[in-house]
DNA sequence: TCGCTATGTAAGCAATCGCTGACTTGAAGA
DNA sequence: TCTTCAAGTCAGCGATTGCTTACATAGCGA
């Protein structure tokens, strides 16, 4: 009988362990073996939370010797902050600026949230509820979230002189919030009914929400 | 140099590791030993999550021996499935009744939200999201969650033979998805200005958000 | 073809995990 | 006072964790 009754589980998704993004992995090629290591980190980090995520795990998805995570990232802390990095700057280049429309700011929100659980976005946001512990990681994920905060509050017609602008920082974050609340639910927690809820369903109710948060609440 | 680079922690907040509900522990009582250990597990599991929680340190915040946990719970996930029912209990006999009017219920899950990061509520809410990877207890959690959307479908004006009752499971789900998140950001990501916000800045935006898929929803 | 360097592997160490069995202690009943 | 049993402690086990060291090999320039 065996005392930790977590079984690792087989690779997640349909993704074959030794596909990199583009072509399957050859070998002797140290960026993409980085970036196939990043990208199976991530989906472990979000699905399974920090500390249940292993490296010999991560490493068995790409299909590589585990000697290799701490060659390139040092520690399994460094791999993790390297997921965040990367998700970091993805939300950044992917997001609208601050010339967007409000509508559509929502609408790109609203889509992070439908595209689950299948899709690197939904996991993008999960990641950024998950603590390392490390207090350098942490304090990315922080920022990034704060980073992320400012982008839509400024979107939603933040003006730095404002008198209201806590209070829209303020809504700006509880929006992120329900976006990450809703997300979890679907992905990590399994819950019926908003699991399998289709996009018909979840794109009106998420819109008047975000909209009552940001578009009101400018006043 | 260690390889283990979270440290397990003080023990958390004020609470002094040997005080139970009410007086401190004098030993000898069964009961009271597990009740105390109980709550010591779901602090540790709602906030570093059911991984990174140890038994020896939810044994050391009681000042008990750790062999005492697999005496009363037989294991650790017999602990966890222990703080999940007993969470399950106390959010079922809190919570308004399918009698309360709607502003009330709004008005209790804004408090749920509100009281954070310190009490026992938010705790409760966050254990709600974490999962332990063992298949009985996380059906214990699917099976609360979706039993509290229920009760607040119902109190939100849920009707059996209505047609809309999907559309209103599904918002009242978001609802707890959305405290869920907030809870999250406010306690264990403790992100600015979310998490230093005060009751008179978040009761407003979250009377509405709630108030926009319980009422209005329900059309 | 030789040799050097980057890329990757194999094996194992120290620490920590959950858990177990044998032991000690305290208190109530006869 | 003596017996008895529940309540709690102690020491250590097997497994797993992150990480390190020593070694193997592919690819490229000379």
């Amino acid at each position: 009988m065996s005392n930790q009754t977590q079984a690792p589980g087989a690779p997640l998704r349909s993704t074959p362990p030794d596909a990199d993004d583009e072509m399957i992995r050859s070998g002797r090629d140290a960026s993409a073996t980085q970036r196939a290591l990043v990208r199976a980190a991530r989906r472990r980090f979000a699905t399974e939370g920090y500390r249940a995520a292993t490296v010999r795990q991560i490493a068995a998805d790409v299909g590589v010797n585990v000697a290799l995570i701490n060659r390139y990232f040092v520690s399994k802390e460094g791999l993790f902050e390297a997921c965040m990095l990367r998700t970091s700057d993805e939300l950044d280049t992917q997001n609208p600026t601050r010339a967007s429309s409000l509508d559509e700011v929502i609408e790109r929100l609203v889509a992070h949230v439908v595209n689950a659980p299948d899709g690197d976005d939904p996991l993008q946001l999960l990641l950024l509820l998950r603590s390392s512990g490390d207090e350098n990681a942490d304090r990315i994920r922080r920022r990034t979230l704060e980073h992320f905060t400012q982008r839509l509050a400024a979107a939603a017609g933040w003006k730095a002189d404002d008198p209201a602008t806590a209070s829209i920082l303020l809504r700006a974050q509880l929006s992120i919030a329900t976006a990450l609340g809703v997300v979890m639910l679907r992905t990590s927690a399994a819950v019926q009914p908003v699991a399998s809820a289709g996009s018909d369903e979840l794109t009106e109710p998420l819109t008047r929400v975000f909209g009552v948060l940001l578009d009101d609440g400018a006043r």
